[in-house]
RNA sequence: GGGCGGCUAGCUCAGUUGGUUAGAGCGCCACGUUGACAUCGUGGAGGUCACAAGUUCAAAUCUUGUGUCGCUCACCA
């Protein structure tokens, strides 16, 4: 125990964290903490899901990583040989975007000085400004092992990038293919499906006349993109509508660009939608793509890749941007008097995930993972309970994706990346490891989706294709926390990698945590300017106050509304923890404490037996809250054990020792306090790892070293004791009521009371031996108790389970005031009593229900009705 | 259109397998500087658990339907 020596027992009164949360970070990665044990009974680890390497620090990080460092922080005090592993992605897109943007402001063009040169410039950037959110993460302490970190196009990760590649293209689940394909013209790159996020957007829908060609009528079209137009080559009707029949085999005259196109029927058309026909433009529509691929039709593609128009359309249209375009050719349309209607209409528009340009379906060569066969044993694994989600619906939204899933566009016209490895020459193609010898071999200039690189995250991190030590140690990893916004893009397809490569799943429990919002339920966004930077919280709150109260509001997988008042919980809590911490250590005395393994049983009062108890039920409960997941009801659980059983009782019933006479009882209380600290700390110090460290301090042992390095308390069922629990429970009950008695007559609480209780002998000893505790905490004077103790004149009075309480009041109460009160207090109990007297009188609850509910029901009646009889006898004394 | 989720105190949310007249934090009211803490303490007020029907001896909790807000998936031009 810890050796106290008077010039050291000053703590300041009010915590300021700045200085602790920076003092210990050092320390901790020094000690070697970080670093999983040799020897440690299980492995624990748990990989961070890779931030951008553009990325800063936002709300979302800090829930999402605090989660992380509290499981990896508890695992570690469990003993297990705990590994996190932290590192970044590269971002393709977004990089290359800020990358291209920074040089264009130097007057430098990307296409102008090449690729390689273009690297170079990525690299120092990265260099630079990459990774500024691992600084971040240690201001929130976030107990990763960077010597282990790892970036997505580090050499021997892009090894392993490559080798997937090779092996899925000899296994025949990589081919490249003319499709459509989402096209992002800002970006200038294919997209993944994933990568599309759908806006309901109010639109038109233009209704045009199309010509026959042979002049005798009409035929009339709706479409949401009249540019498109331009590139139409048919107009498909459903062969099964009779208003069309004779027009199947005819041409229409397109207006504007004047070419004969041919009128087909197609299954896909939907007869009551609009008016039946629907033009084709089969190089930037997926459907009419297909129908195009049935029909034979011509393919026109008529954009370039920055999605204006190309030289395919009539001249005064080409160059135009797509959206200039939709202008001129309406009124174009509208002048040849081919407008029939426009209609308003809603639908929902693709928008590029990274640059938010409209996304264009756009025709391409791109290369494809055929995802059915890798989909498969994904499924399985979830379904039969290797890999656990939480919370489980999200099982059903992974289910449907990987059922009904699509190829994966995975070639992206980009630089910044993982080239694909992909050699052509003439008709001949080539995938390897390594470059063709023979001259003329021409490499594909595309590099790969950045998530093609992280899906191989959990084992890549570990050096595979290598057999390293650490693979074979670390894999496959326990834990994945991430947001269940990437389910898709990097959840499912991690376990189908690990699933495909290492034959065994990456990870058996996976946590989604919520989205962070604002008060108004926002998402936060920097457009909007409401996510706040975490930083300036840390600083003003604290880092272990950030990370405390988001804990506490952050219910398991669901969103969290986040605004800065919510800190403060927080950040008193923290005030609270050091402020009893240190009324402790100021009133322990000099020298050695004893430990309570040590301590004569005999020595321990009800009230020691009673937090002991306590503390080990919170123990056991706090476990149990992890193993579900829960951790915001595990810090619920400490927090209310802390600020209630022990700050607000415990030490208050303390005090009457630690300034009491008695040498023995003191130094048991003292022992016990530090006790239930210590252990206060343990399981506090995964949430607010700061402070706890740096009062462990003061309460650990000699022998003792880090806190982060301890062992974590088990629950030791020889404390729980509901007996004590009871007697100590009518103790704080009768201390409640005298209290209000006090408060609502206008009692001055600096006012010493006598105080009578007539009540059953058992009781009655329970509490007398308590005696000192209802004094000093009820602010009494004299006590008296006993079966037949007979009510003084003129007192106040309150029944607490059976028991009479009454305060003499004379010359203090007020009669009226006292009458107020016991009606009240009658009004309650004739409330319960009606309630339970209900429910025994249905002879169907007494046939049917089972015999303890029954049994409970009959004694709380009985309860009931003792004290109302109580109550209504003491209300009749005051008035007579 | 399909799927999922929320709806409980003024606000933000807990509430295990149905079984005390439903809990917390913040806010509010009253009192208080009682030898840790005013980032505090004590006491208090405040709820038809969105609505409706059903199952049950018993429903905030289970079922069905409705409303509402949000998320997500979806090729109807």
């Amino acid at each position: 125990m810890p050796e106290i020596k008077k010039s050291e027992k000053e703590l300041s009164t009010v915590y300021s964290p700045a200085q602790v949360e920076n003092k210990w970070y050092p320390i901790w990665e020094k000690s070697g903490a970080y670093k999983p044990a040799e020897n440690g009974n299980d492995s624990f680890t748990l990989m961070i899901p890779p931030p951008n390497v553009t990325g800063i620090l936002h709300m979302g990080h800090v829930l999402n990583i605090s989660i992380q460092d509290v499981l990896v922080r508890r695992a570690r005090m469990l003993g297990k040989s705990t590994l996190w592993l932290p590192g970044m992605d590269h971002a393709s897109i977004a990089t290359e975007a800020k990358v291209t943007k920074m040089l264009k402001e130097d007057g430098i063009n990307k296409r102008e000085i090449g690729r390689e040169e273009f690297l170079n410039h990525a690299w120092k950037w990265k260099e630079k400004y990459g990774g500024i959110i691992f600084q971040q993460l240690k201001k929130l302490g976030a107990s990763c092992d960077w010597d282990r970190e790892k970036f997505t196009m580090d050499a021997d990760y892009s090894k392993a990038v490559m080798k997937v590649f090779v092996q899925l293209y000899n296994d025949g689940l990589i081919y490249r293919g003319e499709r459509i394909i989402n096209w992002d013209p800002q970006g200038q790159t294919a997209l993944s499906e994933e990568e599309v996020i759908h806006k309901d957007t109010k639109g038109h829908l233009w209704h045009f006349r199309y010509p026959l060609s042979d002049g005798s009528a009409h035929l009339v079209v709706a479409t949401t993109r009249p540019e498109t137009m331009l590139g139409d080559t048919g107009v498909a009707v459903n062969p099964k509508d009779d208003r069309y029949t004779d027009l199947v085999g005819k041409t229409v005259l397109l207006p504007i660009v004047n070419r004969e196109i041919p009128i087909f029927a197609d299954d896909y058309v939907d007869m009551d939608f609009g008016t039946g026909c629907v033009k084709v433009t089969p190089a930037h529509d997926t459907n009419d793509f297909e129908m195009g691929e049935r029909n034979n039709l011509d393919i026109i593609n008529i954009f370039h890749p920055d999605a204006s128009l190309n030289e395919n359309v009539p001249k005064d249209y080409v160059g135009l941007d797509r959206f200039e375009a939709r202008k001129k050719v309406v009124e174009a349309i509208e002048t040849l008097g081919f407008l029939e209607k426009i209609e308003d209409y809603e639908h929902s528009v693709g928008h590029s995930e990274r640059t938010d340009a409209v996304v264009e379906p756009y025709l391409s060569k791109q290369w494809f993972v055929k995802m059915q066969p890798l989909a498969e044993p994904a499924l399985e694994v979830v379904k039969d309970g290797k890999v656990k989600i939480y919370p489980e619906r999200w099982v059903k939204t992974y289910n449907h994706w990987l059922e009904n899933i699509k190829d994966w566009c995975i070639s992206r016209q980009l630089w910044w990346g993982h080239r694909i490895p992909v050699w052509y020459k003439g008709d001949k193609i080539y995938c390897g490891l390594v470059e063709p010898e023979e001259d003329g071999w021409v490499q594909d200039p595309d590099v790969l989706d950045t998530w093609f690189s992280s899906w191989l995250w959990p084992f890549a991190t570990l050096g595979w294709p290598e057999k390293t030590e650490d693979l074979k140690k670390f894999y496959p990893t326990q834990d994945l926390v991430t947001g269940p916004d990437i389910i898709f893009f990097w959840v499912a397809r991690m376990i189908m990698a690990g699933l495909y490569f290492c034959k065994e799943i990456p990870f058996s429990n996976v946590y989604f945590t919520g989205i962070i919002r604002d008060k108004q339920g926002r998402k936060m966004s920097k457009s909007l300017g409401n996510s706040p930077d975490p930083l300036d919280l840390f600083e003003k709150y604290g880092a272990d106050a950030v990370r405390v109260s988001i804990l506490m509001i952050a219910p398991q997988g669901l969103d969290i509304l986040f605004s800065e008042e919510r800190l403060e919980q927080g950040r008193n809590f923290m005030n609270k923890l050091w402020n009893s911490a240190r009324f402790i250590r100021m009133n322990l005395d000099e020298g050695p404490l004893e430990k309570l393994s040590n301590l004569d049983d005999e020595k321990l009062d009800s009230t020691d037996r009673w937090i002991l108890s306590r503390l080990n039920n919170v123990i056991e409960e706090v476990d149990k809250a992890y193993s579900e997941y829960k951790m915001n009801e595990a810090i619920k659980k400490v927090y209310d054990f802390t600020r209630a059983d022990f700050c607000d009782w415990y030490i208050e019933f303390a005090k009457t020792r630690f300034y009491g006479d008695d040498v023995e009882d003191r130094k048991t209380a003292q022992i016990v306090s530090v006790h239930i600290m210590r252990i206060i700390l343990k399981l506090l110090h995964p949430y607010c790892p700061f402070i706890t460290e740096e009062l462990w301090e003061s309460f650990k042992k000699p022998e003792e070293k880090l806190l982060i390095s301890e062992t974590w308390p088990l629950s030791d069922s020889k404390w729980i004791n509901n007996d004590v629990e009871q007697d100590v429970q009518i103790l704080m009950d009768v201390i409640s009521a005298v209290r209000n008695i006090r408060a609502s007559l206008n009692v001055s609480p600096a006012k010493e009371a006598d105080l009578s209780i007539r009540g059953n002998e058992n009781m009655c000893d329970s509490l007398c031996k308590n005696e000192n505790y209802l004094q000093r905490l009820a602010k009494l004077n004299d006590i008296q108790f006993g079966e037949n103790i007979a009510k003084p004149p003129q007192s106040a009075t309150a029944v607490v389970k059976g028991l009479e309480i009454f305060v003499p009041l004379a010359g203090l109460i007020d009669i009226n005031k006292e009458v107020e009160r016991l009606e009240k207090q009658i009004q309650d109990m004739e409330g319960r009593l009606n309630a339970v007297t209900r429910k025994l009188d249905n002879q169907n609850f007494v046939e049917r229900a089972p015999e303890d509910v029954i049994t409970h029901e009959r004694n709380k009646m009985q309860n009931y009705q003792d004290d109302l009889t109580k109550l209504q006898e003491n209300l009749n004394s005051l008035q007579n």
